[in-house]
DNA sequence: AATGAATGAGCATTCATTCAT
DNA sequence: CATGAATGAATGCTCATTCAT
């Protein structure tokens, strides 16, 4: 979408179509898993001829690497930014960080290729591979960072900060795919904002160094 | 048909079939996923002919389920009712109950389930709805009515339950499922029992009401 | 799918394509019957690959169909219509009709259709329910309704009309079986016109009333 | 059946075996046609396992061809032995044959089998040469000879024999396939005695030199 | 003689991919 | 660029046949 910038502009329609299988293809591969997704239904869904897509991908499984690496919307850069200058306390950051996450993937259409990504990731190492390094990998070292932040700084208390991170954004993992996996077989879901604002101030409770009336009176 | 009563001792061979059937199908479906596993792989893991499957099994479907079901061995149970029984402090039974399943997950194969119904739970729904019902829901409703416990008997602050209950076991799930789906694809895992221990201990601190500071301080 | 007006010459061959394909299963079917003939021939029959027969029917099952229907050309019709609007005595409407009629079946393919039919109407009740009731129940119906008219008209003797009807067509249908069946096997065949003129010759001779000896003598 | 007539009988209960199995067989194989008719079907319908059957049958079409073997009861000799010794008029002979053979046709499941043999022809051109040879050609042969010698005897008018034969007894095979093919698609069937009957007058009418009062008068 | 578990070739059907137009 | 007809390899399932017991 935003990879390469100079670009003679009479060729945006041209140059729209592999964003637009894309999208077309996301929504069947996110219904339906890899294997069930028939070229046909994606061609359908982009509106064109099923050959037209061997124009813009060379194989069922482009479009797939397509589709996921699409998702990488360069909004971890901007929290990463974010967080490399915050300068206050610590625990005011992850306070104010992670309802702000929570609302993000609680309407997100992420969930989904987070399921279609689990399922898949035995037939698609590279897959899982890009997925853990560009996105996961990132935003659990910037988690764990910024407890290591918060301990050197004297407002946590001791622990492995990698584990602290995934105590932090764990239920809002665990509540979409529950999201994703169980509410369509009837599963009664969780309302994730809320859910991670009752978290991060549990958590927090336990994490501050200070009496437990400073950390959560506020 | 029951001509002859005693029955030659191949017949064990038989009878033993459709399990030894399964834990082939178990390998190859948690390797690939459902459309990806050939019923040639699941014979030759199993080291009988393709044919043979049908002896026992009347579609691949039936093999899929039996593999499912085949993971409801029946120890949430036995947990279950040691919470019904259990009479001293919450918060103690919740620090000895938590590490104990943590120790499970870690070597059970029952992550590799759980990612199986994760993948394909928009084709089998079915599916989706029992793995909730069976084992989802149940455990969920069980550490739900002990954070109530707790609650009502002064223990823990007040919140919602099964927010709180979802917040103590998710890293758990999260950690097994990041096993199964990035591990493999070189990331580096975590020790779960280990995650656990820390996250039960912080996010106790975090739940327990500032009097039985005893709980915590040490 | 609207876009272009002139539509391209070769579309011709795919519109003509059911019917090529129906002729090809019709050769197929006809000499091994529906369980023994292979998607594989009737495809190499048709000159095309056995996906291509997807692109217009769906199972073996309406090829099958659409083979049988194919042999409902409109004939019946025509003679139900010709014998509604004849005036004359009905003797010698009869004695027009099957000699034509026997022309016919001596060259028609409608002998093979029939062979299959009985054959496969164990497996296929609706193909024997559709080939009655479009086919036979109506040329039955037809000769009966003629052979009322001439008692009615004092033509012919009393009798049931629905088994003078039978008489009447019988050795033609006999006969066509016969070739179908025996014929390969080296049997020596009846000249089928031949056949029923004589036939028809001595059944209306035991037909008529004694008056209009006429009718015979010459 | 009676093809061996020395056999130790201590053996009784082997050799009855093949047409216990053949008997089994029938009725599957007439029901279902010869494709769909499985040998599961034949063992469980005979009382006997599968394996067993390869005790006494090399193959599937081996077991076939007994069936329709085993259906030449000779009782055309009988007939044929009967016809030869005859002395008096040919005319009243047919006239005893007949509705004896009508009445016969009409419980008999020899029509199964026709329906059997014509569906099958095409695949097995063995069993249709030795239906016609045994049974077809010489009940044909049987009834031209017939009309042949009250020709001779200048009873019956002149024309060819064997298309009077056929002439004579094709409504009796045409009501047998009609009632095997269209009966059980809920089509109204022929009283076969009744129309034998009514159709013997008939020809027989058309078929005396003398005054057709002569021919049928009594 | 008899069983029934096991085999493996065979077939209908699907679908990613190609290519003439 | 675009189409959509055509391909053919792949796969779930069946069933006649075999064979250890």
């Amino acid at each position: 979408m935003a990879q390469r910038a100079p670009q003679p502009n009479w060729r945006r329609r041209a140059d729209a179509r592999p964003a637009e299988i894309a999208a077309a293809a996301y929504k069947v591969f996110s219904d339906k898993g890899y294997a069930a997704a028939k070229l046909d239904d994606i061609a359908a869904e982009a509106g064109i001829s099923k050959g037209a897509l061997y124009l813009y991908f060379d194989t069922k499984q482009d479009i797939f690497q397509a589709v996921v690496a699409q998702a990488f919307v360069a909004n971890i850069q901007a929290i990463e930014a974010m967080v490399e200058a915050y300068k206050g306390k610590v625990a005011d950051l992850i306070r104010a960080i992670v309802p702000k996450v929570a609302e993000i993937a609680s309407v997100s259409p992420l969930g989904k290729m987070l399921k279609l990504v689990i399922g898949e990731s035995g037939n698609f190492p590279e897959l899982a591979r890009v997925w853990h390094d560009k996105l996961v990998a990132r935003a659990l070292a910037m988690m764990t960072g910024l407890i290591r932040r918060g301990q050197e700084a004297g407002e946590f208390r001791s622990g492995d900060p990698r584990f602290f991170a995934l105590s932090l954004i764990s239920p809002m993992v665990t509540a979409v795919i529950f999201r994703e996996t169980f509410e369509p077989a009837g599963a009664k879901g969780f309302d994730i904002p809320a859910l991670m604002k009752q978290h991060v101030e549990t958590v927090m409770s336990g994490l501050l160094l200070a009496g437990p009336s400073a950390g959560r009176g506020r």
